[in-house]
DNA sequence: TAATTCATTCAAAGCGCTTTGGGAAAAATC
DNA sequence: GATTTTTCCCAAAGCGCTTTGAATGAATTA
């Protein structure tokens, strides 16, 4: 193990030139079987790693993977990102691939973009927490910039790639259990309807809420970011209005244990008086299974989808022939103890 | 705004050497007041961007600071990292550096470290989550890479940078606030006390339990992953055992919400049957504040350490020869409605 | 006026890797 | 046996920047 080892030492180590040296690591055919074998052992052997900016130098590819964080956007700040990243990182590591962070700070975001782009920055980068009609979609398109988006900006569905789960699917799922359990009168406690996955939970909540013949109101909906303070009081303000509903759902975890301290507080017993569904991006300071009662959810791991998005891109960036990848992820609907029939009136 | 512009096209364009242009643009002060001039107005006017890996080949620095993740240290891959990270993201892109995020993975954690090294991937790195005597110490030391540990690894603490918050100190101000209100029995849900800042914290309460003639014994202790969940279960089986403690004490936001489903499910009263503190780390999704009754709680923001952390390496890279930071932050005790005097037995 | 110094600028040599364009020996083809 | 291919390897150019070592003319000093 020689510290500052370089391709020029090791070649002259070797008694090759640097190209063969080069080639050998690289795994180029043009290299006799027993030449690569001694060059492979003594690189072993010597730890020589090359150096990783004059190979992004000569190459141009950076075998990084962008992620750019507004630090305005706060809910992106939060811990769904640590683990989404967490899943992706495995995936980056494994394939040799770094994570290039951006959060925040003077610079404009789109600047950071194009800095990325005309630098070779990075190889690629993943679009989270997508809006309607993303813009970031349209610039990395402009700039040539590989990119997937972590969920879908809109309608148009084609022209990028992405990944995203069924949230309206899974709305229409979990509204529908409720509805089945005769419940009519549903609240719906969903993020912030600025990003995508929010309005397609609402849609879902809608198609159910129509399919049983309720008409949805905007007063039994609230739009917000995801905190538990939030959880806390918009469950408060639902329970506590003159016909309040019978069944509440969430878009976050985040939200729960602040609607279960309200439902507490006012005395409603979950399950019976009030049942309650929870979208579970599987965050492991959260378990859905481990309350009391435990909580029906609409389930989806984040830190999965984080990993197929990280292999979706390396793929994207390998071959980009290929076509854009398309995925979309069905939720589980897992039944448990916060919810049941209606009570009658 | 031309696209591609590199720095021999930016210096024929302006009928000056590469050698001159590259000094004006880095402000060496062997050129022209005019000539300088010029060269930063035409440098903006076409959008010259120097290219990122031709300068790092050429200068060995990379601009850019290491944050690595052991994935099975999920403690950290948690709220609390994106969070810090946040904070210390704006403090690096105002600096110009990158983040360099390394996150689990099939290479060893050791390996990523001595690979930065030996390759000046990175300038420096960020020591997240310390443990007693944590190995990254000595290895970065012996690396010669700078590096900066938030929290510190044990009772040694010269030798290596650190920003740390006081957590013997908050812990033992906010056990004696519960002494002072004459509280006996306290209990203590701390984190894993593989950690340093959970041991801080158990000395801390340790520390102010004595000084109030209370012995300290195991049985009022847990040492756990900071999820909900577990605050729910350990504060159940606090209050649910006979002889309970009229005050329980938490290492993290993120207990809590589980800890005040136990009382209400138990038809404790929060604030009078059994007084509540945690340590607040400022998570935006939970706001302590907001809670009802809203929490007493030492409370020191991560995020502000954060961009601490950040700012103090990038000194250390930019100054080397300058003294290792240490910073030791004192934390706020904020009563609020969760405490009060105990109960007559 | 001659000898120094100063202020600016430049050409050229790296940084450590990949890749192009040969080239010599060995193997295959005629 | 002569010619063509193949196999394997090399020298050198290039990626886009910084930095060293000189060179020029102007300004200063003697």
């Amino acid at each position: 193990m020689i510290a500052g080892m370089n391709l020029k030492q090791l070649a002259k180590h070797l008694n090759l030139s640097q190209t063969t040296v080069s080639r050998a690591l690289n795994g180029y055919p043009e290299v006799n079987a027993e030449t690569r074998r001694r060059v492979d052992e003594v690189a072993r052997k010597v730890g020589y790693r090359p150096n990783p900016h004059a190979m992004r130098l000569a190459t141009g590819r950076s075998h990084a993977i962008g992620h750019v964080l507004p630090s305005d956007r706060m809910l992106l700040i939060d811990p769904h990102f640590s683990d989404f990243i967490a899943g992706a990182g495995d995936v980056y590591s494994a394939n040799g691939f770094d994570v290039m962070l951006h959060v925040g700070g003077s610079e404009d975001e789109q600047t950071v973009y194009r800095r990325y782009a005309q630098s070779g920055a990075v190889d690629g980068v993943v679009v989270m927490g997508p809006r309607l009609n993303d813009w970031r979609i349209n610039l990395l398109t402009e700039l040539d910039l590989p990119f997937i988006v972590h969920g879908r900006a809109g309608d148009a569905e084609d022209g990028y790639a992405w990944l995203d789960i069924d949230n309206r699917g899974a709305f229409r799922q979990a509204t529908k259990l409720l509805t089945d359990l005769g419940h009519r009168r549903i609240g719906l406690i969903n993020g912030n309807e600025a990003f995508t996955f929010a309005t397609h939970r609402r849609q879902g909540y809608e198609d159910s809420l129509r399919a049983a013949g309720i008409d949805p109101v905007p007063s039994m909906m609230t739009s917000d970011a995801m905190t538990e303070e939030n959880g806390y009081r918009q469950t408060k303000r639902f329970l506590a209005s003159e016909n309040r509903p019978s069944a509440l759902l969430f878009s976050s975890m985040l939200f729960i244990s602040g609607a279960m301290r309200a439902a507490y507080e006012l005395g409603l017993h979950i399950g019976s008086d009030i049942s309650l569904i929870a979208h579970d991006d599987g965050l492991p300071f959260l378990n859905a299974e481990g309350l009391v009662p435990s909580l029906t959810t609409v389930r989806s791991s984040i830190r999965a989808a984080g990993s197929r998005v990280a292999e979706l891109l390396i793929e994207m960036i390998n071959n980009p022939e290929a076509a854009q990848p398309h995925e979309l992820w069905t939720v589980d609907l897992i039944v448990r103890g916060s919810t049941g029939p209606a009570p009658r009136a």
